[in-house]
DNA sequence: ATCACCCGGGG
DNA sequence: GTGTACGGGTGAT
């Protein structure tokens, strides 16, 4: 038997766990109360107790932050839906809360040790939440998608189902009505585990949830009849950046997984499996969730094991910002400008997992920076001289070593064990993101464990083990000619001796990541100074390598995507740097290939779409760009599009103020659609100019051979 | 010139 | 219920 998945219903206050016992699936309830904590006197325990919706108190030894002794705090058992409303009562009165947002339903596993998909013998867990190696249930998993019955045009919720294609089952040419309820029907006998879509969460379920309305019929997919989440889809910050949060459409007993979703993207199936146990969140409740929840939740189950509470933080932060985009943000980061240009013969090192390490080696964690028990501690952080504790092991460390130990096994096994080593490369990867997750986390003052200090600390550690590694290369005769926050770009002999070398002193592994044959660091098109991020290479196992120019933007189209593309194909024939010269004219071939298919109106029109994320609503632009035309003709067609939804556009009169000539979304599009061409073709001698101005080639002179060419061309076809 | 607005990881 | 960095690019004003 295993625990399939587990609900909380507030309503009811009825926790309901699905226990999956062979084929069978069936749900136990039970009533449960989230606690919460109050510092107070037995005055204010006995005013609690005195208000309906709260069902015990009583007082409990525990401690309010990290690092403090416990002491005596009020517990309270209370009406899930009557949380907030004594906390802000509470609040207002001044009192110290805890442990106020917490889920009930992990409040529950942990009080019971439980965790998602546990194995579990009767009512007695079987199972150990951190194995390695644990029994997987056979789970039947069922692919949903459908079909709208229109395929051109703006299509919207108003379009009737064309087909539903539930894996081998295609339903079609029916009344919509008749394929819903057939849907229902081929769900309810195959009764299946898990439900996957591509992107259920933001089309499938709600267009068939829509659907089925219209007919006033009721569309079960789950296990009991589906509970509709309340509140609409919303726009939320991440990173600066606003992104759509489609709702999302769980499933009662039946696990409802939409693929579009990160962290189902990275670590698939068994990578989000081998989460939801260590982590404690349900599969279906975590694949939406982003990885700093996933970090939040390790951190806060360690902080309660140790009887520390909570502190009520509204602010939840969602992090995506790696590791290397924060600290070049940072003050103290340490960067080597690139030396702009071709370099023979490179390697370049990483320090593997480099912030996670400096955590865990140097026990940094917001208790034990400054803490008030080592004032004169001998272990300082460099710049800064911050006290670190010698005494205590802190919460971040202890929840981080065994996370990257993890990591470790999962990636050694890749290699050991051949035949699994895509499970465990799915495994390392989502574990990874929870590392890279773990610093950012620190530097976001709202974080429930997080502190500047903190994050300056790693900063300052981090520059310092850069710094002391690039003396050692340099002491080897190696030249540098690149470095950023934990990797380094050398040319010279023996690599290997420098990274077991470094690796020893520093105590954390220097990788070699892989050797260049040769490598191009691009320049910063506005100054010309070595840009940190912008470069291309090709391995010595013949692999490209490419960072920050137009091929590796989501919003740049097909067409120039192709071009560089090719572009670079021919350059990465060259297997030195002599050849590489040799290569520059095929390059400047392929840019002619493609200048000359734009002004032959010879593109396919997929081919020249721009995608870019809206981030605020249609009114609050200053700017009449090409996204706002795009976002304009949309509205006339009925559509409005909400911050951090793609859109979508080809330019087809760039200099035009007029929203309808200046572009036209690709919905509207068709063969009558002519596209601006001589804008294509700068975007196109832009891209080319990103490749090779190291080698003098800039828009300007590309221009001018690819104008000559046509003129010659003329000449030929005697125009 | 200055301001507005977008993207960024890995394999 | 809620807010945040910066470098690099293109484009508008």
């Amino acid at each position: 038997m295993f625990l399939l998945d587990i609900r909380y219903d507030p309503k009811s206050a009825t926790i309901t766990k699905w226990i999956k016992d062979g084929k069978a699936c069936k749900p136990v309830r039970e009533v449960y109360y989230p606690r919460i904590y109050i510092s107070g006197t037995p005055e204010l325990q006995s005013l609690i107790a005195s208000l309906p919706y709260v069902k015990d108190t009583h007082f409990e030894e525990k401690s309010t932050w990290l690092g403090k002794e416990p002491e005596k705090v009020i517990s309270a058992a209370i009406e899930p839906n009557s949380v907030y409303e004594l906390a802000s009562m509470l609040e207002a009165k001044g009192c110290q809360l805890y442990n106020i947002d917490l889920d009930p339903v992990r409040q529950y596993l942990l009080e019971h040790s439980l965790f998602p998909m546990a194995r579990l013998r009767g009512d007695v867990i079987d199972d150990s939440q951190y194995a390695l190696d644990y029994e997987v249930p056979e789970l039947v998993s069922m692919e949903l998608s459908v079909t709208p019955g229109r395929d051109k045009g703006i299509i919207t919720m108003d379009d009737p189902i064309g087909r539903i294609t539930l894996s081998n089952t295609v339903i079609e040419h029916k009344d919509e009505a008749e394929m819903i309820n057939e849907l229902n029907r081929e769900v309810a006998s195959a009764d299946p585990d898990l439900i996957m879509t591509e992107r259920g969460d933001s089309f499938e379920l709600p267009y068939l949830h829509h659907r089925a309305s219209l007919h006033d019929i009721e569309l079960q997919l789950g296990r009991e009849k589906d509970i509709l989440p309340e509140s609409g889809g919303k726009s939320y910050f991440s990173y600066g950046r606003i992104l759509y949060k489609p709702r999302g459409y769980p499933l009662a007993g039946r696990l409802h997984l939409d693929k579009s979703i990160f962290l189902i993207r990275e670590g698939g199936l068994l990578g989000l499996l081998d989460l939801a146990r260590i982590t404690g969140i349900p599969m279906q409740e975590l694949s939406r969730l982003s990885p700093g929840s996933a970090v939040t939740a390790l951190q806060v189950n360690q902080a309660l094991r140790d009887g520390v509470l909570v502190p009520w933080k509204r602010n939840l932060a969602e992090f995506w910002k790696t590791a290397e985009e924060l600290l070049i943000a940072d003050r103290g980061a340490l960067v080597i400008e690139p030396k702009v240009g071709l370099h023979e013969n490179v390697f370049e090192i990483d320090f593997a997992s480099l912030f996670p390490n400096i955590m865990v080696k140097h026990n940094i964690s917001p208790e034990t920076v400054l803490c008030g028990c080592c004032p004169d501690s001998g272990k300082r952080v460099p710049f800064t001289h911050y006290n670190i504790c010698q005494q205590h092991i802190g919460l971040i460390p202890r929840v981080l070593k065994p996370l990257i130990e993890r990591r470790m096994t999962y990636k050694k096994r890749i290699n050991d064990c051949p035949s699994r080593a895509e499970e465990y490369e799915m495994k390392q990867n989502i574990l990874k993101w929870l590392l890279v997750t773990s610093f950012g986390y620190m530097g976001f003052n709202k974080a429930r464990f997080g502190r500047i200090e903190c994050h300056e600390s790693i900063t300052a550690f981090g520059r310092e083990i850069l710094l002391r590694t690039m003396e050692i290369a340099d002491g080897m005769g190696f030249e540098i000619l690149h470095g950023i926050v934990d990797s380094l770009w050398v040319k010279g002999r023996e690599p290997e001796k420098l990274c077991e070398l470094a690796s020893r002193e520093i105590g954390i592994p220097l990788e070699l990541k892989g050797e260049f044959r040769w490598i191009v660091f691009l320049p910063n098109k506005s100054n010309g100074a070595g840009a940190l991020n912008r470069y291309y290479g090709v391995m010595t196992n013949g692999k490209l390598k490419v960072r920050g120019i137009e091929m590796r933007r989501s919003d740049t189209p097909r067409l120039i995507i192709n071009m560089q593309d090719a572009m670079l194909g021919k350059l990465a024939e060259a297997k030195t740097a002599y050849e590489f010269y040799q290569k520059i004219p095929e390059a400047i071939g392929v840019l002619r290939e493609y200048t000359q298919k734009v002004m032959d109106y010879k593109c396919a029109l997929s081919d020249l779409i721009f995608k870019t994320h809206v981030s605020r609503g249609h009114d609050d632009y200053r700017q009449f760009n090409n996204q706002l035309a795009a976002m304009k003709q949309l509205r006339q067609e009925g559509i409005d599009t909400q911050p951090g939804q793609t859109i979508s556009y080809i330019i087809t009169d760039h200099k035009s103020r007029n929203y309808q000539k200046r572009v036209m979304i690709p919905e509207l599009a068709d063969e009558n659609t002519q596209y601006d061409r001589e804008k294509y073709r700068e975007h196109l001698l832009r891209a080319a100019e990103s490749v090779l101005l190291p080698f003098g080639y800039t828009e300007e002179r590309l221009d001018e051979m690819m104008r000559g060419r046509l003129q010659r061309n003329l000449c030929v076809y005697g125009i």
